[in-house]
DNA sequence: GGCCAATATGAATGACTGTTCAGGGGCATC
DNA sequence: GATGCCCCTGAACAGTCATTCATATTGGCC
């Protein structure tokens, strides 16, 4: 994307350090997320990667310790922001379990279709990773599932949802992970060209999410 | 799908010459199927393939005419079976479009539970083929979707579905979509050890596919 | 002008890749 | 016993890979 030689420039924006260090580091991380995202992080070479930003193998290594840690960092910055979000969309949703669920699924369902590349390299290629690289990430998507848990766990509390039981018994989880399933991977479908908006495709999603966990409208019909 | 030598059968026993010959590719299948769930089909070798199922990495080229090949074989069979189990559900379902849909997400549940390392090579693994090798696995997707689509139809002409609209209208590919993402995915969670069984999935699961398209109860309570 | 710390280069390293192929065994058939 | 077929072996081939390193270039600072 945005392809920056290590170009300094002169004393005048604040940011002048900050933007110094971070060019080359940034043109890396940009054109690697690129290239994984087209054709999978196991055949693209750090070759690859550098020529697309004008460097040649070996100065990778002045920027990340290895192909494998450049591949982690990418992938903590994408769903660090996912979490980010998710929680801010809940919190900014007020007190109504029905409106929390709500602005979460659209939220979530505007960014998988928005940065559906990112979505789909985080999900695909986390693989990758060695074990200790991969448990922050799996913390990260269980603390999503989690807010889910909880949003259902307090509209069941209040009355507002009836979701479907599994001889006689809520799996709360079980129903987080569907409906986690199923906003994730509009990533690998939607496009833009297609018949659906961001903006409805959230829409539809949230009232899917409701219906799902027998939320009773908002306002007595 | 049945790949067979053109070994001359002798007029006896038809299981004799069957199993003969399917012995050493199928136990090359299977080899390379696990390692190629447990891996991912880039980092797995021919070697390794083949040592696992103790011959050398020559022998490969005996039964298939390259890994590609091997890969494909494999994930076309399995998605041959999910296509035709799918349909066998539906028409063994009776008249209306509820047990249908029921019946389908039944049968697809269990089955991605039951059967999740396929389901996850198909689903992991496609990105590896060419082109060519892709379409057909993405005509039978294209076709199990199609299966609910036309389901949500009829249930909606009978007056049994109620789904949510976009708009004022309704987008069937949507909704389909994403009831058979949050299916197919059961397969990247579900274990059997835990909270529920595949049977109490697939209850799970078709209740939420008729809460998802608002169907109507099927006998007046 | 001289020095320093970053950073880029590109050849070299050593390992691993999918695929080919000449050679050889095992076995049913003549 | 010979023939012919299937199948396997294991070395060889021609690549590609991530990573390292000695060497060079750079701009900022004294």
């Amino acid at each position: 994307m945005t392809k920056r030689k290590p170009v300094r420039e002169e004393a005048e924006a604040p940011a002048v350090a900050e933007r110094e260090s971070r060019a080359p580091v940034e043109a890396i991380r940009a054109a690697a997320f690129a290239q994984f995202a087209e054709r999978g992080y196991p055949v693209v070479t750090v070759r690859d990667i550098m020529k697309a930003c004008g460097l040649t193998q070996g100065a990778l290594y002045n920027h990340f310790k290895s192909k494998d840690e450049l591949l982690h960092d990418i992938i903590t910055s994408t769903q660090g922001e996912l979490e980010r979000q998710c929680k801010q969309a809940v919190a900014g949703a007020g007190d109504d379990p029905r409106a929390q669920l709500a602005a979460f699924v659209r939220v979530y369902v505007v960014r998988h279709c928005r940065l559906r590349i990112e979505a789909l390299v985080a999900n695909r290629e986390i693989g990758w990773l060695d074990a200790e690289r991969v448990a922050d990430i799996r913390r990260s998507r269980r603390a999503i599932r989690d807010i889910v848990v909880a949003i259902f766990v307090e509209g069941v509390k209040r009355g507002v949802f009836d979701p479907p039981q599994v001889d006689g018994r809520n799996d709360f989880k079980a129903i987080a992970m569907a409906l986690l399933d199923q906003c994730t991977h509009v990533s690998k479908w939607y496009g833009p060209g297609g018949d659906l908006t961001e903006e409805q495709m959230a829409n539809l999603y949230a009232d899917m999410a409701l219906r799902m966990v027998g939320a009773q409208p908002t306002r007595p019909a």
